[in-house]
DNA sequence: CGTTTTACATAGGCAGACTATATAGATGGA
DNA sequence: TCCATCTATATAGTCTGCCTATGTAAAACG
């Protein structure tokens, strides 16, 4: 069954894997998706203002401003004042929120690797050999995605 | 690079396109994620009761009465009486519901294609070959996801 | 035939998104 | 220099969608 015979099969089967994975895989520290996801760039690309940090997340900057206040409760991002600029505030990731990120990394792997267990060894293979043929493209459409957004 | 020498790569890849995909391939018709596939599943499967629905996308059974009261007003579902069990309400996609999700799949797919307009033919073929490969394992493993839960 | 179990509904609360708007600092031209 | 404007962030108010706790009616069971 070719992709282009059927693109509906995949696009529903994202779907179905999103929504099981959100749902039965939840993480165990409580961060939502945008959350995680604010966490993760943080820790890739370091501080960053608040303006940036909801571009690339696609929310509007009050609700972003308003996740780093709870973030900032939780005491996993710190705000931090650019001197040369007095509006701006950049945003970094404590020690406590970087051990967050792990700790999420570790439960949710750990996870995938029992329900992965439920598939024989060929089916395992072929999963890991799609993965890996796909991961560059796949990481090249992500930054596609990105900059237009 | 190997998905077993750095399986976080994969996760986080696919945390970001989940975000990417969500966030900025907003569906047309105000959907949320549990709603569409909560409408998907009534497609697949045929009328099922409340509490089914429920445990098949990992809700409770208030958050799927108040959905469902939601999908009914719009027209995209019907509540069905069971004669054999009073107890019992069965839910059914209305025609409106099914030419819904017709018209999502549409336009979602369409924006697939412009983005896949980013990379090379031989690029596409390469996510093509990936996606073939791993659509049935994957497959599986939704199923064996779903039974698990 | 009363008790327990099951299926669904209701009530109330919280997180996380939105729009509209306020405020403080930066910038640029008269 | 100073005022107007622009920019970065904050605040206020609202809505959706999830949760827990609990109510209600039908079924099942001893």
């Amino acid at each position: 069954m070719g992709v282009d015979q059927n693109p509906a099969a995949v696009a529903e089967l994202f779907e179905t894997v999103t929504v099981l994975m959100m749902r039965h895989v939840p993480a165990p520290d409580g961060l939502s998706l945008t959350a995680a996801a604010t966490l993760g760039s943080l820790q890739r690309r370091g501080p960053q203002r608040i303006t940036a940090l909801a571009a690339a997340q696609g929310v509007t900057q009050p609700s972003m401003t308003q996740l780093l206040r709870r973030l900032e409760d939780a005491g996993l991002v710190a705000r931090v004042a650019e001197p040369t600029d007095g509006r701006v505030v950049l945003v970094q990731l404590t020690a406590a929120g970087d051990e967050t990120l792990r700790t999420r990394w570790e439960t949710r792997l750990g996870h995938l690797e029992t329900v992965l267990q439920t598939l024989t060894d060929e089916e395992r293979a072929t999963l890991q050999h799609a993965a890996e043929e796909a991961l560059p493209v796949a990481q090249k459409l992500v930054n596609s995605l990105a900059a237009r957004y």
